[in-house]
DNA sequence: GTATGATTAAAACGTTCGTTTGAATTATCC
DNA sequence: GGATAATTCAAACGAACGTTTTAATCATAC
């Protein structure tokens, strides 16, 4: 893969952010990984963070994009309201694919799962930027395949979904370890399988009973789904 | 909270990791926080690896030993075999419970999700140390709840599960953003009574059929993450 | 009061960080 | 093939890092 050096500078990034965090690696980690020289790094992104920023992009981009796709393709299909199983499967499915396909990719799925929990000072407009139309089609697909849900609920449960993918995508070697091999990551379609029936099953129970809380007077309507602060 | 040194400390690192992650913030930054000097982390804990483990144990310890004591409770009272619901509240409470409490359970809350997502390097070891026996226990309540689950379809979903806790753990003030304010996490008790409805939900199900794909209605097509432009 | 141990204070240690510089090299175009 | 831009290189910058050192302060015993 002699690519030229803005590539080999991302690959390694991606690479080392994968495997010890963002704040956690240094330029000079990168550079001796890509093998190119320290000043390039500043000559073709102009910062650190500037990097941190084109890591995220390259890959996260096309990801949100198929995901953008494939729910089009569902609405088309079934009418506008496609079944929960399957907008959990449009949802999931990219980016856990991007995981299966290379080697390249799982790398890139842990870097994801590392932005997503320290994205907390700068990366955030970023952030919203990526994933606001994202957010905003999914949880209009939700509301229409769990049209009784009350929309504060709906959104928790999609936030738990959320939880279950960024873990499964950051940690899911952990569980290879704990359950001696059993359980195997690496089988991307089996696992996605497992979380959309996961997911499915508790987006569809019925919502919970809460005794004096009077929570479920959050109607179905009064959710602005702005990203943006 | 006019407390010793130590104190002073520990709860400014905590505070700290909380907000920017652990590799994030300097020991300049915590003693500042802290108004101690300098000196004061390394006499009272030697390094700066050895207070991010004394911040990471003081808290985790005693919230560990809740979930084994409450799980104690429940096979006291089930004859050893507590349905799926109780076993979940007794895994998620204490962890929740301790965000609810006060502001300083909340941060610590954060914190421990830091430490969950960004214990790649030497936190392993102490991480296996202290939740060893919580996920042996756990697992084996969770296999007495729901028998007819497959041994890995089983900890797949408490591995989901844990993904759930972490999620909200770490990052639902992003969903007070999103949903306007109509997602409050704060409400702990409704927030553990969601999560406990979402994944009894998803660990009753009965396990996905792995059937062949081309019965999938919609057909994925490749994504396109090539890192050559 | 003085001696002794525990704790805090201030300063500096060497290292590594992200960034910048200016020359050397390579590619591109007329 | 020489001019011009693009890229790479080695070296250094100041700042911040974790850590160590040495002295000053405090508490508590005799």
């Amino acid at each position: 893969m002699a690519t030229g050096t803005k590539e080999q500078i991302l690959d390694a990034a991606e690479r080392m952010f994968a495997e010890n965090g963002i704040h956690a690696v240094s330029l000079r980690t990168i550079i001796a990984e890509a093998d190119v020289n320290l000043a390039a790094v500043h000559y073709h992104f102009g910062s650190k963070d500037a990097l941190v920023e084109a890591v995220f992009e390259r890959r996260v981009g096309p990801v949100n994009e198929a995901r953008l796709a494939w729910l089009d393709r569902l609405e088309a299909e079934w009418d506008g309201a496609p079944p929960v199983e399957e907008v959990l499967r449009a949802f999931l499915t990219p980016a856990i694919q991007l995981a299966m396909d290379s080697e390249r990719g799982r790398t890139f799925m842990k870097t994801c799962g590392r932005f997503y929990t320290e994205a907390g000072d700068h990366l955030q407009p970023i952030f919203d930027r990526l994933f606001r139309k994202i957010i905003e089609r999914y949880v209009a697909a939700f509301r229409k395949a769990c049209p009784d849900l009350p929309a504060a609920e709906l959104l928790w449960r999609f936030h738990f979904t959320v939880g279950v993918m960024v873990h499964t995508l950051l940690d899911s070697e952990k569980l290879r370890r704990i359950s001696g091999g059993a359980c195997d990551p690496s089988d991307v379609e089996a696992v996605v399988e497992r979380m959309v029936n996961f997911a499915a099953a508790g987006m569809k129970t019925s919502p919970a009973t809460l005794k004096n809380k009077e929570q479920a007077a959050v109607e179905p309507e009064g959710i602005e789904v702005g990203v943006s602060a």
